[in-house]
RNA sequence: GCGGACGUGGCGGAACUGGUAGACGCGCCAGAUUUAGGUUCUGGUACUGAGAGGUGUGAGAGUUCGAGUCUCUCCGUCCGCACCA
């Protein structure tokens, strides 16, 4: 053994191992239990950064422990290959968006190799092959022939000057991120998936998901957004262009008597049919277009609106009440309509103040005697817990609360003919279609006359050209008139050269790892049973909504199509947090990048991965320190010496446990309190930060209270370093490897058990125990492992120190939590 | 704006079920080894105080024998918001 650590030759020799062994190969092994253990896969972007590494990491950790532990565990990588970062570097250097992602996955799949990831890499994939997209073109079509797709008009962002669609990120400032030129919202035709239809089942199933963060499951639970509420008729007080009436939702009829106004979209076919003889008004709903489809813009922008003239019927009163466009009410949402209601909530109330329309109130505080209401509180009565509230200035409906008002109007304009109790989500439909060349295109032939029809399952896939230029405006398969030209039963048709959002093919993705090779479906069931559901995903907290939501969906929508029998993709979930630093996430653009292949040159892949799972634990931001790193090796370096000096003792005599004096002892017991500590840390809790810990407060222990110099000593030091090689092998497998191999035992660490704690050498015959005088820390007292009650408050109270700080008073109470404190109140 | 999270020494973090705040690592200080620097090893390191002790987990209140942990209010930072992936 070589007195010092080369991290180099260590890695590569464990890695050749690995290599010639193809020991991350596997296969359906039915009667066996398997353990399916997933990283959110890579989007091909150059090379990896940080966040890559610390998302492998975590994944490898478990994956090997999890080997340790008996199973057969598949742990697979691939390429999100598609995305709009190809188009832009395409652009850029003058290359093919295929070409740059190809050579980028050459690139990240050998950094990958050199981090000592245990991956079956027999199951890659890429998103962008033929092979993979041709079943999600295939799926589409079964969805269509089900009715769970249709086409509708949407809103994106339009540069006018480019003549082209642009993502939300490429909208800076309102304006174009090419020309500079103001984005506008257009209206185009587009497909969408019904997710809606799903809403219900989604929502129901995250209580399965307890192997998920709460956190995520709230936010998703709040994405979808379900609401009982009441849809209702407001009647025009005159006819529109043949248009009488308009619908709204509302979650609070109880407030309807409230209502002071209404609220329609500028692109609400009322607006649009009164701007065509009104130019103020066709200007302010031009207005309107000028701005961001994002959500978060929408809601933090100015709210905008103008009066239309119209007056729309109160469904109860018959009072007319005044209509008006807002730039805040969307014609995606609901209705495209709102009623308003100033006095109890905080948007209306901003859009009345302004506009000075009356606000009317219809609630009071039951605790408030006379009953006032001053528009400058108006919060404290809409933050006031509804069982505070009573309904006034409502008519027949005065004196009721919230909830009894609700039911009260809903029933009554259910009589009255105009409306009915509804249920709503705020989730929306899926909209799949994008305007751009780098995706997989969406397997559609427009029709002459309009309609469309989908491309013939033998017919796919419909292939995207990857020897193409890109002119930085149009998508190579829009500007090419000849691609899109077909022919179905004779008739001369059109491909669709919209290609789907990318999330498409990151929503299944999981399950093709099982079959990637595949040829018949697009899933071999009898694989993706056995593997599925996947047992751990880990990746970023970024994905908790979207990605999660959409490869959810598509679980049950393959389920549904008879190709897999789980109903949901992902038992457990691990969201790590960002790699910082200097306090700010790490990215080009902040320069604040290190690049983990330098890292990797210099100290070795196991320096690299000890210290990102040291530094914090997973599901918390990561502060990138580069001592730390150093200390990370310095640990490894340290680990090394250790064994290099024991085995220079020779080999120990068998561990004999009954012999040991009370030094070796109390050192033994280190070691299994360690395998217990370590274990749970792994297993349960997965905080890989305090595993560590507890393995370098062994090693100092090690180094303090070890003895070489007697074959009890060796034997005690023995056990302790082969735990330590054991309990850290699914962090630094390389060095582990090594070690493995120089305490003598065989090349096979991978498939070695994981440690067991021996519960004898745990007992413990005294224990410490802190005690208090009111609180405070005032004594530690050493008692027998099993004294009782009694003795242990006797010895409480006779310690020399908590006499000083009770004398003279009168104990009033003593607490004794078994094993950890005495607390006496005294005064 | 809405939704979610977080806030503990000089720094990253630990304290798991309400029970001894600061494990482990970094940094720093002192000492040993070394021609020197680096490496390595040993000891120390929340603040304050001569000491006994006192104070201390973003701020403020509350519950409790006991609060970093639970409740409320406030402040600050970060993430997501449907066409970035």
């Amino acid at each position: 053994m070589k007195e010092q650590y080369h991290p180099a030759e260590v890695e590569s020799a464990a890695q050749g191992y690995w290599t010639e062994n193809d020991s991350f190969a596997v296969t359906e092994e039915f009667g066996r239990e398997k353990y399916y253990c997933l990283a959110m896969f890579p989007y091909p972007s150059g090379k990896l950064h940080m966040g890559h590494v610390r998302n492998y990491t975590i994944t490898d950790v478990i994956a090997r422990y999890q080997r340790m532990l008996g199973k057969n565990v598949l742990q697979p990588m691939g390429w999100d290959a598609f995305g709009l970062p190809a188009e832009n570097a395409a652009i850029k250097h003058h290359t093919a968006p295929a070409k740059w992602t190809y050579e980028n996955i050459d690139y990240m799949k050998g950094q990958l190799k050199r981090l000592g990831f245990g991956y079956d890499w027999s199951r890659e994939l890429a998103t962008c092959k033929p092979d993979y997209y041709r079943w999600e073109q295939w799926f589409f079509t079964r969805l269509y022939d089900k009715g769970l797709v249709y086409k509708k008009t949407s809103a994106v962002n339009w540069c006018p000057n480019d003549q082209t669609v642009l993502a939300n990120e490429q909208v800076i400032d309102g304006c174009c991120w090419r020309c500079d030129t103001q984005v506008e919202r257009k209206e185009i035709p587009q497909w969408f998936i019904k997710i809606t239809a799903y809403a219900e089942e989604l929502l129901n199933d995250l209580d399965k998901l307890d192997g998920w963060p709460e956190q995520v499951r709230t936010m998703q639970r709040n994405w979808i957004g379900k609401s009982r509420g009441v849809q209702f008729r407001f009647q025009l007080h005159e006819p529109v262009d043949g248009i009488d009436s308009f619908d709204v939702y509302t979650t609070r009829p109880d407030t309807l008597m409230g209502v002071t106004y209404a609220s329609i979209a500028a692109e609400h076919p009322i607006a649009l049919a009164l701007a065509k003889n009104n130019p103020e008004l066709a200007a302010f709903i031009q207005s309107c277009k000028v701005q961001s489809v994002a959500e978060a813009d929408m809601a933090t922008m100015e709210k905008k609106g103008m009066a239309t003239g119209l007056l729309a019927l109160h469904p109860i009163t018959g009072e007319p009440v005044p209509v008006w466009v807002a730039n805040y009410v969307l014609m995606d949402y609901g209705t495209g309509a709102i009623m308003a209601v100033p006095a109890h909530d905080e948007r209306d109330f901003e859009f009345a103040n302004k506009h000075r329309l009356p606000i009317k109130q219809v609630f009071s505080l039951k605790t408030n005697a006379d009953n006032s209401f001053n528009t400058a509180d108006w919060q404290e009565w809409y933050g006031a817990k509804t069982d505070e509230l009573t309904m006034i200035n409502s008519g027949e409906f005065d004196g009721l609360t919230p909830q009894q008002g609700f039911d009260a109007i809903a029933a009554k304009l259910a009589e009255l003919g105009c409306g009915e109790v509804k249920t709503n989500y705020r989730l929306r439909d899926w909209g799949v279609s994008r305007q751009r060349y780098w995706g997989a295109p969406i397997p559609m032939f427009n029709l002459p006359d309009g309609g469309e029809i989908p491309v013939p399952a033998k017919r796919l896939p419909v292939l995207l050209p990857e020897d193409v230029e890109m002119d930085g405006v149009q998508s190579p398969i829009k500007a090419d008139p000849k691609w899109r030209m077909a022919e179905l039963n004779g008739e001369a048709v059109e491909h669709e050269t919209d290609t789907f959002d990318t999330f498409m093919e990151s929503s299944w993705y999981y399950a093709r790892y099982t079959c990637p090779d595949f040829q018949d479906s697009m899933l071999d069931s009898a694989a993706a049973n056995y593997w599925l559901p996947v047992d751990q995903y880990v990746g970023g907290i970024e994905h908790a909504i979207l990605h999660l939501l959409y490869a959810r969906f598509f679980h049950k929508l393959m389920r549904d199509e008879g190709l897999v029998s789980s109903d949901e993709p992902f038992t457990r979930l691990l969201c790590q947090g960002m790699v910082l630093k200097d306090g700010a996430k790490m990215s080009k653009s902040k320069g604040n990048t290190v690049d983990p292949q330098q890292l990797i040159d210099q100290y070795g892949a196991d320096t690299v991965r000890l210290f990102t799972m040291f530094a914090a634990p997973p599901e918390q931001s990561l502060e990138w320190s580069d001592s730390g790193v150093e200390g990370a090796h310095r640990f490894l370096r340290k680990l090394w010496k250790l064994v290099h000096a024991h085995l220079l003792e020779g080999a120990p005599s068998p561990l004999k446990a009954e012999a040991l004096n009370d030094t070796l002892r109390d050192l033994r017991r280190k070691t299994h309190e360690t395998i217990a500590k370590v274990s749970d840390d792994f297993g349960r809790r997965q905080t890989f930060n305090t595993a560590i810990a507890a393995v370098m407060e062994l090693l100092n222990e090690l180094g303090r209270h070890g003895d070489r110099s007697t074959p009890e000593g060796l034997a005690v030091e023995r056990e302790a370093l082969e735990a330590a090689v054991l309990l850290l092998a699914p962090i630094v497998p390389h060095i582990s490897h090594q070690l493995w191999q120089l305490l003598g035992h065989g090349e096979n660490l991978l498939d070695t058990a994981w440690p067991q704690a021996d519960g004898n050498a745990l007992v413990k015959s005294t224990i410490q125990m802190a005690v208090q005088v009111n609180g405070k820390l005032r004594a530690q007292i050493d008692v027998p492992a099993d004294a009782d009650r009694d003795s242990i408050e006797q010895s409480a109270l006779a310690h020399e120190n908590v006499r000083r700080f009770t004398e003279g008073q009168t104990i009033r109470k003593v607490i004794v939590v078994p094993s950890k404190l005495v607390n006496i109140v005294a005064n």
